[in-house]
DNA sequence: CGTTTAATTGAAAGCAGTCAAACTATGTGG
DNA sequence: CCACATAGTTTGACTGCTTTCAATTAAACG
């Protein structure tokens, strides 16, 4: 695995997804000292209210962001996929303002604080890669309120499977035409505004009506144009170029 | 008006907010260059798709950030006040993932986008300031994701009120106790994920319950305490700390 | 295997949306 | 100064998408 030998290479990867860095600069962000982690499944990275000395990498598994209302409700903000730097927000902001839990069982990679910072103030290549990346971070967020505020439940679903997939896509995770969506249908729900209940629905009527399979937690997009089109999606709010997309297929 | 002879002192201040800045750095930013517009309400600062060479920075007047699905629904995804840096987003990231449009007439300053740049690359604090700014804007953003996402109609309304409320009143635009309100009952809708039929029986719901009072558009808290209690509202999130709420009703 | 967690299904209820009309305020031009 | 136009607010009746509640089935896990 060279996710093994080389823990932050899939940072670099999404780094260089919105600048090319120097030679020079690429080894520096592979060399970064950290520390890794293994962690279980339902580990908080950080939580609401946390000071967190570390800015953590996700090196593999899946995680996400979270928040809780005073009536107990949860919402699920982002979803962070193996390459994300977890807390760049928090190498900036003192206080957390949103939970990290992990999806599944991780690897991570913490690198201290003030050396994050460091670089990102003196390496004006990495800085404004690493600035890129939380304004991407933005604009999915903004595609999030558009989903959860303005689509009904159906294309909530479908929109939701579609950013996933070209996001793993982007980062040469993805299985050729599917792959393992790593949440119970709760959490989709927290992620899309609904109930489980009716994900479990909807997830049955896009199979009924033929734009997916699903064998466990396996997706399988059986008609990807028209999921797309049902889940009004468009990768453009992701900010991916063409030649970064592996695959045409997306 | 101090906002005529120094249109960037609102930017300034905002800075402040979250990095005191060396005395030369506070000139600098006062003194960046910039060329002042006077534009009507409905113009757009940035449309979807464009590739913005500079900066705007509202320097009187409100405007919101927008998407449209493509059913043609649109839903506001911020509220940008007197002192916001419209498209720091746009430094950044060549093509706009989203559309700014003013709510009301304004004067705007606009930046040139390679100078902002230069600034935030070489002026650590600076740059540091601005970073902070656009994480505290995601930061709110999370928050609109948990307001539309967990939370019902009135929670919704109430909350987006005492966030403009609390903002306004961080830079120094609120009055004693109550505000104008600068968007109609269709904007209120559009930015909460509801209708402005509902919107309006919110309205006359909360009005009804003591809240607030209404003359037009101007907002009259009667009970602020009760109105951040129906809103799940607190002010952790917009990461202001004591010191910078001039006053300490909120 | 028994236990626990997640997925599935059905029936009933409710919050918010839709449709449509009336009302208010503001502004315009004759 | 008034008739008319426009934009926004308010109200009522009805509909419907999604939730809630509750029970069953299936899968995962020691």
């Amino acid at each position: 695995m060279s996710s093994q030998e080389q823990p932050l290479s899939l940072l670099l990867r999404q780094l260089e997804i919105y600048a090319r860095l120097p030679e020079e600069d690429r080894q520096l962000v592979l060399d970064l000292p950290h520390r890794l982690r293994r962690l279980d499944a339902g580990s908080y990275l950080v939580r609401e209210g946390d000071c967190p000395t570390h800015c953590t990498v996700l090196v593999s598994g899946f995680a996400f962001r979270q928040k809780v209302t005073g009536h107990g409700a949860r919402q699920i903000l982002a979803l962070c996929i193996p390459g994300d730097a977890v807390d760049l927000q928090n190498m900036f902001l003192d206080v957390s303002d949103h939970s990290v839990q992990l999806l599944t069982q991780c690897t991570v990679a913490d690198v201290p604080r003030d050396v994050m910072q460091d670089v990102v103030l003196k390496r004006p290549a990495i800085g404004t890669a690493i600035i890129e990346l939380t304004l991407v971070d933005s604009s999915i967020l903004r595609e999030w309120v558009v989903n959860i505020g303005r689509r009904d439940a159906r294309a909530r679903i479908a929109h939701i499977l579609c950013e996933f997939a070209v996001r793993l896509e982007s980062r040469g995770l993805a299985d050729d035409k599917g792959f393992e969506l790593p949440m119970t249908q709760e959490q989709l729900a927290d992620a899309t505004g609904l109930t489980s209940v009716h994900v479990n629905r909807v997830l049955k009527s896009l199979e009924a009506d033929g734009l997916i399979s699903r064998k466990r937690r396996n997706i399988h997009y059986d008609d990807w144009r028209a999921l797309q089109d049902a889940g009004d999606f468009s990768r453009r709010y992701l900010h991916i170029s063409d030649q970064d997309m592996i695959r045409q297929t997306y």
